[in-house]
DNA sequence: ACCGCGATGCCCT
DNA sequence: GGGCATCGCGGTA
């Protein structure tokens, strides 16, 4: 299947958000390659949106990697215990990113269960089986997305996202989750998931296609 | 099912 | 020193 050129993150992070949606995200690590569905993504339009660490055109050491080309990743640390992968999008200079929130295991299923519950896949309980990967600190546990990620080229062979199957699906648009003190920005629907995926980590109710 | 809360450390003012 | 693009637990129903 083909990796995803850098032209395909050369783009408003709307756009991308929207089109890594059934995209297979990629992990060759210790040995082992971890793969999974992308179901629920989140747009970060940098300097005009509140919620972005780059609002207003913020350039410090952490959000640096966000000013830089796009295709390369952003992973930042929050809440003293969790990670979270972005993948940054727009030319140099435009520092816009797309949180991936959501996957659905695809291989390295034995590897995900290990990394996130230290227990064999079929130990797991259905909760469990779902929450291997139905956040965006849960999928960074599951494939081994640290600090040390930060900054990686995803036009390489270690952390890289490629094309999907062919497949029809529906995409809901809703508010993003957890940006409460961002004035209008928390109100924008700029939050995509795949419709009825099992592992999308809020559904929203009233949502609108 | 839903709700409230504490964990825990880095980043930035 | 305050806040954080989260998660898992333990309570109540």
């Amino acid at each position: 299947m083909g990796k995803l050129p850098r032209e395909f993150y050369n783009k408003d992070s709307l756009i991308v958000a929207k089109e890594l949606l059934g995209k297979v995200l990629v992990h060759e690590v210790n040995g082992q390659k971890i793969f999974a569905k992308i179901v629920e993504t989140e747009a970060y339009m940098g300097v005009e949106d509140k919620a972005a660490h780059s609002y207003g055109g913020r350039r410090t050491p952490r959000v640096e990697i966000m000013y830089g080309g796009p295709g390369f990743s952003y992973v930042y640390f929050i809440y003293g215990m969790y990670y979270c992968f972005n993948v940054v999008t727009r030319e140099e200079g435009t520092p816009q990113a797309v949180l991936i929130r959501a996957v659905e295991p695809m291989g390295g299923i034995e590897f995900m269960a290990q990394n996130r519950f230290k227990k064999p896949h079929h130990e797991l309980k259905k909760s469990q089986i779902i929450g291997l990967t139905n956040g965006p600190g849960k999928l960074c546990g599951a494939f081994l997305i640290d600090k040390d990620l930060n900054g990686e080229d995803l036009c390489g062979s270690k952390l890289y996202i490629e094309e999907g199957q062919e497949e029809e699906f529906a995409i809901v648009s809703c508010k993003r989750v957890g940006i409460p003190n961002t004035g209008e920005a928390k109100d924008y629907l700029w939050r995509f998931y795949i419709k009825d995926n099992k592992y999308v980590s809020v559904k929203d109710e009233k949502n609108v296609h």
